[in-house]
RNA sequence: GGGCUCGUAGCCCAGCCUGGAUAGGGCGUCGGCCUCCUAAGCCGAAGGUCGCGGGUUCAAAUCCCGCCGAGCCCGCCA
């Protein structure tokens, strides 16, 4: 019955314009003291008709019966802006059994049969994760968890790199220096696989063993030994990534569409366009799409590279999929258009790609071959450290056990905060005081607003009835701002911006704590009302934290 | 050299796609607010040539062109 008030009241506005109108307009937010929803047609047509925006305005207002319209309460000419204000009164009642009503899936989208794939993370089994797959998996992780609530049917794929040198080097090392079996699986591996890179460097005869290696392996020997390895970083991989509430779908191996010969068969595919040459290696020529870059198909040794198997794995992507969604690190950047030149080529569906780009350190640029990296688990261990002090700090009253707890899930959802509310164009140079920071901006600022409406509701919990007297100018903000979440959550999956999330929730949760600041609750006049206020936006606050994988807590 | 991306207060970030009213936050600085629902909070102040130059427009942080600076890529690595 009642759907989406925001969209209700803009629905409204546009048809009261349209009514009185027969151009073109749009609708913009102005600021809080000019009301709601506003439009500048006025202004645009202030050219053609040859008068002022201010006399064009009041001529349209005047056109209007404003009592056609449930939610609008008033609407003025200011300097010849049209400015319309909500009748909050209505609103409210009517958002509250809204957001009541609908519950979980407040926000959310309408299920479709479309299916869309979203590989992330896919760091190469040769270490563990750091910083840079961080970014990565979080922008993977939360844009799946906002598609699906924006009714996709979503499949999470980790694409697993297990062909090429860098396998080649670990099966190499394996053979000269032990697996330290007491450490972490990823972390011995990685072991492993610095060492032998070193020692590469050192004997370059040792260079000629790797190759043949690889060449073999592409043969379908070492087929088992190179699946144990992977298998037992991945093993690690995985610890890591369920500490931070990220799962996967499937695992895509690399190496299958090899064997399987679906790399092969791609190759032929691509042999019948003009695109095609040969010289004493295969390979593509994209001027046409304005890559100067051949792309190289096959090595001279007959041997693939990674973007050929990459090819193979996106037809099969566009064969089982309606949307295909790539998070790749700036590095990539090429590579994604080379794909999707590719792609087009083959009549297969293009991919979209996240690019982000990457987070350093103040150590210098990591290098996972050169040892040189925070691993995710550190960084861990570091926010939980640090967030346990702060919750010491501040909650004396605690129970070990509890802080425990909470410091966990708040140091590890600051670590995933930090890094999904920056857009992903924009590079992060890793900061702990920035990450740790507690205060506003941060994620303890929102899981206290969180906390405090809990606790609101545990003394007295909502009331089913309530009566709306004269609302205030907070909490009309806070009405309009929860009014907002299926408008953001639409908007937000459309651009595949996940960090639109995080954004909304910082600006949810100041709106809360200036409301619960200025206006008590508890023992007002309007008890019932404001406690279906808090009741909604603690709605709102739990399907927000849902998209972004992050656990709400109800005390902190 | 070529391609892509970024440049917004001392520091960090949003806004740019789809042009509009004194450019929004945060950190830091300074000054206030706890006999009352967690002060991990709130209120206020100072701090800006939106990299630079030009163009389009009644109107440009936003669109177009040029330049400067930073990053990434340009491998028979992945």
């Amino acid at each position: 019955m009642f759907q989406k008030m925001f969209e209700r009241f803009e629905e409204e506005v546009k048809s009261c314009l349209k009514s009185v109108l027969d151009v073109d307009f749009t609708l913009e937010e102005p600021k809080e003291k000019f009301g709601d929803l506003s439009t500048n047609v006025a202004f645009k047509l202030a050219k053609s008709l040859k008068r002022k925006p201010v006399e064009i305005a009041e001529e349209i207002l005047n056109k209007i019966n404003i009592r056609k319209y449930k939610y609008i309460h008033k609407i003025e000419n200011i300097n010849g802006y049209i400015n319309f204000h909500i009748d909050y009164n209505k609103f409210a009642k009517d958002l509250i059994l809204e957001v009541k009503n609908k519950g979980k899936l407040f926000g959310s989208g309408l299920k479709t049969r479309k299916r869309v794939v979203i590989e992330h993370t896919s760091a190469n089994p040769d270490g563990p994760l750091h910083v840079g797959h961080l970014r990565n998996a979080i922008i993977g992780d939360s844009l799946a968890r906002l598609l699906r609530f924006n009714g996709y049917e979503v499949e999470t794929h980790y694409y697993v790199n297990d062909m090429g040198r860098q396998v080649a080097i670990l099966l190499f090392g394996l053979k000269k220096f032990p697996l330290d079996k007491k450490k972490k699986n990823d972390h011995a591996i990685a072991d492993v696989y610095v060492k032998a890179n070193k020692y590469l460097e050192e004997n370059s005869e040792a260079e000629k063993e790797v190759r043949e290696i690889m060449k073999k392996y592409e043969k379908g020997i070492f087929k088992t030994e190179v699946r144990n390895i992977v298998e037992y970083c991945l093993k690690g991989i995985r610890e890591t990534l369920s500490r931070l509430n990220i799962k996967h779908d499937k695992f895509i191996y690399e190496s299958d569409f090899v064997f399987n010969g679906e790399v092969e068969n791609v190759l032929n595919r691509l042999k019948r366009t003009r695109f095609y040459k040969e010289n004493e290696v295969s390979y593509l020529d994209l001027k046409e799409f304005g890559i100067d870059k051949e792309l190289i198909l096959k090595r001279s040794d007959g041997t693939t590279l990674y973007t050929t198997r990459d090819i193979a794995y996106h037809v099969f992507k566009s064969r089982n999929f309606d949307i295909i969604i790539d998070i790749f690190g700036s590095d990539h950047k090429l590579v994604a258009r080379q794909l999707k030149a590719v792609l087009k080529i083959l009549q297969e569906k293009e991919p979209e790609f996240i690019i982000h780009e990457f987070i350093s350190i103040p150590e210098g640029k990591i290098s996972t071959r050169r040892g040189i990296y925070i691993s995710v688990d550190t960084l861990i261990e570091e926010c939980i450290k640090k967030a346990y002090e702060e919750v010491s700090k501040r909650r004396k009253d605690l129970p070990e056990e509890k802080k425990r707890i909470i410091s966990e899930k708040l140091g590890i959802g600051s670590l995933k905060f930090y890094i999904v509310r920056v857009s992903p164009e924009r590079k992060i140079t890793f900061k702990w005081d920035e990450v740790l920071n507690f205060e506003r901006n941060s994620l303890p600022y929102i899981q206290y607003a969180y906390a405090r409406i809990c606790k609101v509701l545990k003394k007295k919990p909502a009331p089913e009835n309530f009566e709306i007297y004269n609302v205030t100018q907070n909490e009309k903000n806070l009405i309009k701002t929860v009014s907002k979440f299926p408008k953001i959550v639409k908007e937000a999956a459309e651009k595949r911006s996940v960090h639109m999330i995080a954004n909304y929730l910082l600006q949810l949760a100041d709106i809360f704590h200036r409301f619960y600041n200025s206006e008590r609750i508890i023992g007002s006049k309007e008890e019932a009302f404001r406690l279906n206020l808090i009741n909604v936006t603690k709605i709102v606050l739990e399907n927000s934290f849902k998209i972004l994988g992050i656990e709400p807590l109800e005390e902190i």
